[in-house]
DNA sequence: GAGTGTGAATGTATTCACAGCA
DNA sequence: TGCTGTGAATACATTCACACTC
């Protein structure tokens, strides 16, 4: 049985994390709350309490199953099945992404690239072809594409969204420095990673500094 | 005078975001908090209550100058002066990061490059110099540099942290997918991209959905 | 009249601490 | 005995709503 209480904000990124380690460990070894926390820095209740909203994993006096554990929580982050992806911008940082999810195998899977450069267009990076804009709603219904990746610069941001939406995306995720508005019915998360640097010097100077 | 209470943890992000949208606005211009809310989509009851833990800078019935807003808030966040920073890990990430921050103008100023690849190791790359790492300890001392950007693949990542502390820098930010330990006296952000990607299809799955 | 600044009310997340199971 | 799973206690963050100022 599942504990009935609300889901909080970060329960998938800190599960996410601990997937992570856990990918590093032997399915028939076993681990406890106390020692995963070690590994990820969250406190062993939260990942107890987290694990809890979606089943119950362990065995008292044991711990859980490295095997087990991996799969649930696959199950639980909707990671058991393959999720297609459009990048829009490939520019540096779409590249570094790229890279990073065409490396390692994962149930995400980059299936086109699209951006406005000339040069760019019906070219492969890091074997992803890359297409012009236009041709996007097509693309994204053949390709059977489920959420975008923006990383354009901030004046095309807007537009690159509004573009996925029309195609027929559901989830995007917006690394743009700036603000989109979305259909309600479309998942949005930005990553601002100009704040995240902008932000420091203020940790650095007041006593508050988070994510330890 | 200003607000006694403590300042929630992401008050500075917020700040942030506000302060890149008043640097297009010219700065004799008025805004209400209202007007920022509609541009970042932040409530502006917490605008206003982000703004009172360091001082009192609106007219009741008119709203703020944004030049002085502008200035508060810089000062507010350490923006008020230049911050030195050494990037560790000169790959596609740590490029786009470089390309960004060494374009627009701003308190951040990239002295130094790290990676130990052989063939950029001399080079300069968007106008920075890269070092071998070893060398750190002596650059980071001599280029008084504040704080350490991390970019380099998990395995390498704590021991970069490493060279980055005993060449006494007092914040890193780690963008590297693992948790890594660093003495109480640096402060530490992670930025974990792959976390931001992963955790997608819960969201889309669920009903929970953030950040808009 | 319009919009700030802020206590008080509400909502959310984390941590504690322990009963109960293997 | 060792560790899970979870209510109850605490801490933290957001939102409301309004007295007050220009």
């Amino acid at each position: 049985m599942s504990n009935k209480e609300k889901v909080p904000e970060n329960t998938a990124v800190r599960l996410s994390l601990c997937l992570r380690y856990l990918r590093e460990m032997k399915d028939d070894e076993n681990i406890s709350s106390e020692q995963l926390a070690q590994l990820t820095g969250i406190p062993s209740a939260r990942i107890r309490k987290d694990l809890s909203y979606f089943g119950q994993f362990g065995t008292p006096g044991k711990g859980y199953t490295v095997g087990k554990l991996k799969e649930q929580i696959s199950k639980a982050l909707g990671l058991d099945r393959q999720w297609n992806i459009a990048l829009v911008g490939v520019g540096k940082l779409g590249r570094a992404l790229l890279n990073y999810l065409t490396f390692k195998k994962s149930s995400f899977h980059i299936r086109a690239g699209f951006d406005v450069e000339r040069e760019k267009i019906g070219k492969k990076i890091s074997g992803v072809k890359i297409y012009d804009p236009y041709q996007m709603p097509k693309i994204i219904r053949e390709k059977k594409i489920h959420m975008g990746i923006v990383t354009v610069p901030q004046e095309a941001a807007q537009e690159a969204v509004d573009l996925l939406v029309i195609s027929g995306v559901k989830a995007i995720l917006n690394f743009s420095p700036v603000r989109v508005v979305v259909p309600r019915y479309v998942k949005l998360r930005n990553v601002d990673l100009a704040s995240q640097i902008e932000v420091i010097p203020f940790y650095l100077a007041k006593d508050n500094f988070p994510d330890r």
